[in-house]
RNA sequence: GGCGCCGUAGCCAAGUGGUAAGGCAAGGGUCUGCAAAACCCUCAUUCGUCGGUUCGAUUCCGACCGGCGCCU
C-alpha cells in the first residue's frame, strides 16, 4: 500500500531545494506548495529566488504571489490556505509537495497551531499601538507574570503572549494543552543540505547570480511602490540593497551585507532542522551526492530508510 | 639614512603597573498567528619578537622585526 504522508521538501535556503522539487513534481505528476514567508509578496522576485516563468509553467505552483507587500502574513493564514492549495490540486489530479525554508509554516499545517480564542479586533489594534511602546526588556516583564513559560522568548513572541493573556484571559502556554480542532498531518520530509561549506559557495555564488540578473533594478522599482516598513521588506537582503542605493555606499559591501545576511539565514534554518524536525521521518540528502537523483526517487516512493535528524551533515565536514 | 607614530581575537577597536571593554564576523541554542522575523548563550591564560626594570608589565626601558608618515 502507498504511503500517504504529505511529502515535504525542506532545508536551508540555497540547497538546491526546488531543482529537487521540480524535478520529483515533472516526473510524478506532483504540485508544488510553496512554504516561504517571502515568496508569497508580490514584486519581491529576484531578491526571493522565486521560481520562474519557465518552471512555473513546468509544475503547478501554489503559495507565490499571494499577498501584497504591505500585508501582514502569517503561519496560521498559510496553513489555512495551504490546506484548500492541497484539495485544489488533488482534483487536478496532482499529488501536492510542500517545499520550502519556512519550517514554522509547515509545522503549523502539519502539527496545526493552538485555536485562539476570538479577540476583538479594535481592541487588538489598540493593545497593539500599547505594545508597540514598550521597550523589550519593559515587555519581558510583563509577560513574565502574564505567561510566564513564554517570558524567556523574542520580542514577536512577547508579544502575541501578552496580547492573547490581555484580551483573552488565557496564558498560551495553557492553551497548547488543548488538542487544535484541525488534525494533525503525517508527512514525511527529505532534507536538502549541500553540508556547511558548500552551501557558503552556493550561496555567494546565488548572490551574485541576483545581482547579475537585475536585483538592483527590481529593489529601486520596489522603492517608489512599497513604503519603507512594509512586512516584504523583511527578506533578508532586500534592506541592504535598499540602503546601499538610497545612501551610496559601494556595492561591494553591499554585496557583503547580503552574503552574511542569507549566511545567518542559513545557519538559523538548519538549526531549526536539527531540532525542530527530531523524531519525524527524515532523509537527508546531500543534492552533489552521486546517487542523488535515486535516492530522491526512493524518498518520493517511500523506500527510503529515514535517519535521526541530528546526524544530517555527519560526514560532509568535520571539526563540529 | 634620520625622525615620528603605530603593532591587542578572523576584522574593527578600548584599555590600565596588579592580572584584557565593546562592536562585527563565527559557532551553539530558543521557537505554537509578524519566522528571510524576534530573541538567548559562547568566543584572547593573552596584548609583534627578544631581553631588561619591578613583588608584579599588555601597560615602563632597550634592541630587533613589520606597517604608516615625514624629512634628507
Amino acid at each position: 500500500m502507498a504511503d500517504v504522508r504529505l511529502r515535504v521538501v525542506i532545508g536551508p535556503t540555497a540547497a538546491g531545494k526546488s531543482a529537487a522539487a521540480l524535478w520529483l513534481a515533472e516526473r510524478h505528476g506532483g504540485a508544488i506548495l510553496s512554504a516561504d514567508s517571502r515568496q508569497i509578496y508580490r514584486g519581491f522576485d529576484i531578491g526571493t529566488a522565486k521560481p520562474t516563468a519557465a518552471e512555473l509553467a513546468r509544475v503547478p505552483h501554489y503559495g507565490v504571489d499571494v499577498a501584497d507587500p504591505r500585508e501582514r502574513y502569517s503561519a496560521a493564514r498559510w496553513a489555512d490556505e495551504a490546506r484548500r492549495w492541497m484539495a485544489d490540486a488533488v482534483q487536478r489530479g496532482r499529488t501536492p509537495m510542500v517545499v520550502g525554508g519556512t519550517g514554522f509554516y509547515v509545522r503549523a499545517l502539519v502539527a496545526p497551531l493552538f485555536d485562539a480564542p476570538p479577540m476583538d479586533e479594535a481592541r487588538r489594534a489598540a493593545l497593539e499601538r500599547l505594545l508597540a511602546t514598550l521597550p523589550s526588556h519593559e515587555l519581558r516583564r510583563w509577560v513574565r507574570t502574564l505567561d510566564p513559560d513564554r517570558a524567556h522568548l523574542g520580542r514577536a513572541q512577547l508579544l502575541r503572549a501578552a496580547e492573547v493573556a490581555l484580551l483573552t484571559g488565557r496564558r498560551i502556554s495553557a492553551l497548547h494543552r488543548a488538542p487544535p480542532s484541525r488534525p494533525p498531518l503525517p508527512a514525511r520530509y527529505l532534507v536538502i543540505d549541500p553540508g556547511h561549506e558548500r552551501l557558503r559557495q552556493r550561496i555567494e555564488q546565488r548572490v551574485d547570480a541576483m545581482f547579475a540578473a537585475g536585483w538592483g533594478d527590481e529593489v529601486r522599482r520596489l522603492m517608489r511602490q512599497v513604503p519603507p516598513l512594509a512586512p516584504a521588506w523583511n527578506a533578508c537582503g532586500y534592506a541592504a540593497v535598499r540602503d546601499a542605493l538610497a545612501g551610496g555606499h559601494d556595492a561591494r559591501a553591499a554585496r557583503e551585507a547580503v552574503v552574511v545576511a542569507t549566511r545567518q539565514y542559513a545557519k538559523r534554518q538548519r538549526t531549526w532542522i536539527r531540532h525542530q524536525l527530531a523524531g519525524e521521518a527524515v532523509t537527508v540528502m546531500d543534492p552533489a551526492s552521486p546517487d542523488a537523483a535515486a535516492r530522491i526517487e526512493a524518498w518520493w516512493a517511500g523506500e527510503e530508510a529515514t535517519q535521526p535528524v541530528d546526524a544530517h551533515d555527519g560526514g560532509v565536514e568535520a571539526g563540529r
